[in-house]
RNA sequence: GUGAGUGUAGCUCAAUGGCAGAGCACCUGACUGUGGAUCAGGGGGUUGAGGGUUCGAAACCCUCCACUCACCCCA
């Protein structure tokens, strides 16, 4: 067997490439408009990075990132998400020292040790933004809306907003003992994963997939236990979210994997992506930065997987791909040193010019080379065109031929265009 | 990490223990200065790998590998 992409990755073969294109120029055009920058940073970090930002003990730390030593015995991590370094880039950079809110965006890959599936890849794609510097309720609305409007600008129209708040470190604190309280006499009914989410962290049975949530259906929700700044804040959210009329579910259930989320969390969920149909989540990490050394500055940010985008993409109406405005086809070795310069001079012209580079290809499979390639027209040159200073241009599709003096270049290339 | 399903030509798939095939794609010719349609021909395979059962294995058994979906978790 020869070799072949490692398990998890995967190619992204020029027609699919050209769907990727399109979703990271619709990005850069909406997140300008909101005043967000690019921002690249290096695809590895040290591993001391995520394990403070993410949380030693989630799933992403404990057991899914690509930790490797290197010749120096420094411990580095290939970045599974993208928040916390540019967290400690900004800070590295003093990028806070503006008084304004400093507003980043970043594309790129990220890396899990998970096990493959649709929609789920080791190397997946992620495109994020993080806005530093206000802790206002607008702030989430505002961010939310533009991922909104990121998603219907891609014809994505199926996507749903779901929203929720898991209020700061005390509101959990508080909430988790209720949680506990509310199951204690029923722990044998809970299913295996979540009897141990129940001694680690039962906010995680809420999100349980196997049912085990409905144990819970007269427990208090996490909303009802909000501490008052927490539910205000949280209130103004939604009254933003109303005002700008973006639609949105209220999901009680919703928590984070990631340590640093706090108040404000949402998701969107796409539509026929299978299981794993959150096409974006962030929230708000207003501890972040301080943790991570920095200044207390608050934040709020989403990542959007670009690997599940592409795969929720309406069909392209258009032609499925671009093809060549014209093939030169030579016919003897005169013509094929006048089809050379001719080929260079239309390229200079901004066109798309395919030919025969090996001389004294048979003309007819010149011709059936420009047919392969889907050429809108192929441009005849033999010894009858040089004599007579003409080029012979085909139409492919009609299959209708003129001929074209050799000396207006101005006039091929409008011909070509048109 | 757990479970299930699937691995045969470049692609999509047949062949149920008895000669490895079809369609599409590709190449050549019919057509010496012109593509597509048609017709004729051609190249292509360690049947994922290794072992076992059998007179005989793509098929049955074992091990491994890969892919797919799901669990877990997340984008």
């Amino acid at each position: 067997m020869t070799v072949q992409a490692v398990k998890g990755t995967r190619d992204i073969l020029p027609d699919e490439a050209r769907r990727w294109q399109r979703v990271e120029e619709m990005a850069r055009r909406q997140f300008r408009r909101y005043g967000f920058r690019e921002i690249r940073t290096p695809i590895f970090e040290s591993t001391e990075l995520f394990a403070r930002g993410i949380g030693e003990a989630t799933d992403i730390v404990s057991k899914e990132m690509y930790t490797f030593t290197d010749r120096g015995e420094r411990s580095l991590t290939l970045r599974p998400e993208n928040t916390a370094p540019v967290v400690r880039a900004a800070i590295e950079h003093h990028l806070f020292q503006r008084v304004d809110c400093e507003r980043l965006y970043y594309i790129g890959p990220m890396f899990r040790y998970e096990r493959p599936q649709k929609g789920r890849m080791r190397q997946f794609s992620q495109i994020g933004v993080e806005a530093f510097g206000s802790d206002a309720p607008a702030l989430d609305a505002e961010v939310m809306e533009m991922s909104m409007v990121f998603l219907e600008g891609l014809g994505i129209s199926a996507a749903t907003l779901a929203v929720n708040s898991v209020g700061c470190k005390e509101c959990r604190g508080v909430y988790r003992e209720k949680l506990r309280e509310a199951l204690a006499g029923r722990v044998g009914e809970l299913c295996v994963d979540c009897q141990r989410r129940y001694r680690e962290n039962p906010l995680r049975i809420l999100d349980c997939k196997v049912g085990c949530r409905r144990l819970l259906a007269h427990a208090p929700t996490l909303l009802d236990t909000l501490d008052a700044p927490c539910r205000e804040h949280f209130e103004q959210v939604r009254g933003t979210l109303d005002l700008l009329q973006v639609p949105y579910q209220l999901d009680p259930h919703l928590v984070r994997g990631l340590d640093y989320y706090m108040r404000t969390t949402f998701e969107v969920l796409g539509a026929s992506l299978g299981a794993q149909d959150a096409l974006l989540g962030g929230g708000r990490y207003d501890g972040l930065v301080e943790e991570l050394g920095g200044p207390a500055v608050p934040g709020f940010g989403f990542a959007c997987g670009l690997d599940r985008l592409v795969l929720s993409l309406p069909e392209p109406s258009g032609p499925s791909r671009e093809v060549p405005d014209v093939f030169v086809a030579a016919l003897g070795d005169a013509a094929w040193e006048r089809a050379l310069l001719l080929v260079r001079d239309l390229r200079r012209r901004d066109l798309w010019v395919e030919w025969e580079p090996a001389r004294g290809k048979a003309l007819k499979s010149q011709a059936r080379k420009a047919d392969r390639l889907g050429a809108r027209h192929t441009l005849f040159l033999g010894d009858e065109e040089l004599r007579r200073g003409f080029w012979t241009l085909k139409t492919m599709e009609g299959g209708s031929q003129r001929e074209i003096p050799s000396a207006d270049l101005e006039g091929l290339v409008k011909e070509l265009v048109g």
